[in-house]
DNA sequence: TCGCTACCGTGACTTTTGTCATACAATGAC
DNA sequence: GTCATTGTATGACAAAAGTCACGGTAGCGA
């Protein structure tokens, strides 16, 4: 993916002036990052402005014991860390590579702020992606408040067939389980009960959705 | 609360230039709710500005099982629902008065569009308060898939302690519960667990912390 | 092919949380 | 005062989630 390819994805450069973008793409640069590499941490300033463009990128907050909760996996054509981008603070997550040579473009926040200032329309945009971003975070809350490891299970099957029947887990029980605030075993053992009760069957690393409304109705908890 | 003064005190009108908060101030009228009387509720579009003057506002989510959890309590001076304000959705929360007589003063989205678009800058404020609401929501996500119901309690009670020693518990453990996702009984329960291992002590209501190094450490979840 | 390493699966518990039922206190309406 | 309402407290129990320990398997590099 080249730089302007990516700036064209961004959400928030949507609606934003040809300029605006060709600005950007002039004052970032190219960055790779090997597996397990860390591109930000937690209460640290604002790296800039990021847009994967190939690989991956975890961002997840960390508790000083070392358990995990893993907010998003970002794929090529995502922006990530708007938040400190837009509002100056420090990030609130830490972002990792979670793929060998990922690669990233970037426009470090002082040039970001420059362009910001110059066109001031790119504001409304970058309301646009942080209340997307809100919006999914008050369901995340809800789901952790309210519904069970299993419901949470099942709304993760569902996002991750997307229409499909039968898929793959790209993921290991542990990011999963990391994603959902459990621990691995549970994430097994849950998998394996829905396994059970038939409406889904599991050969090895493959899911079959064979009963997709009941996956709906326990995804809302329902039985 | 005049007003002027409610807006003056909105936090993404702080910097707004005077000319927009006149206009908005002309845009606006009064409105009163009884207690219990639903302000708006999730899934319908916009009411607009809404600046708490008097009374309270609760704001929540409510599940189909009639479980709720409550994001906030908005007091005099508060803006509530800048979300759909600013990005044109739906409300994503629904909002109910929980003191009679509650006033609010409420510029409906229309004229609050003209608004933002004759001074654009005010998209910058709207940023900033997004931002501020968004590192509030990945604090309570992290609370609630990392911590524990008494972790969770310990921190409720020093942030309503603030850096009082001895203070009275307004809500009730309903309430309570339904900030922290969940049930009152566990309240009751978890308070008076903490009373008994000796970090705070409870009469009634009245709440006495006798050793906030530990309440801190229970917390951060940490014996 | 051997030995690592990274994962998955599972039994046996413990702890935490939720549910149900019931008792009791405070408050305000009448 | 009596009664209904609202809220708290608590025992007994059930269910969900977390912990620990161990065994197994697939993939990979020396």
């Amino acid at each position: 993916m080249t730089r302007d390819e990516a700036l064209r994805r961004v959400a928030f450069l949507k609606d934003a002036p040809e300029a605006a973008r060709v600005a950007l793409a002039q004052a970032g640069f190219h960055q790779t990052l090997a597996e397990g590499e860390l591109l930000f941490s937690e209460a640290t300033p604002s790296v800039g402005m990021i847009v994967v463009l190939e690989g991956a990128l975890k961002e997840s907050k960390l508790d000083p014991r070392g358990q995990e909760l893993i907010l998003a996996l970002h794929k090529p054509g995502a922006s990530v860390a708007e938040l400190p981008l837009f509002d100056g603070g420090n990030h609130p997550t830490q972002a990792v590579a979670t793929v060998e040579s990922t690669r990233l473009f970037r426009v470090p926040r002082p040039a970001f702020e420059t362009v910001l200032a110059a066109h001031p329309s790119l504001a409304r945009g970058g309301l646009r992606s942080l209340a997307i971003q809100q919006r999914k975070l008050l369901e995340m809350l809800k789901a952790q408040a309210l519904h069970t490891v299993r419901a949470r299970l099942a709304s993760y099957l569902l996002h991750t067939a997307d229409t499909a029947a039968v898929f793959s887990l790209q993921e290991t029980n542990e990011s999963i389980a990391a994603q959902m605030g459990t621990v691995r075993e549970v994430i097994s053992r849950t998998l394996h009960q829905l396994a059970d009760s038939g409406v889904i069957t599991l050969q090895g690393r493959t899911v079959t959705v064979v009963d997709r409304a009941a996956l709906e109705r326990l995804a809302r908890d329902e039985d």
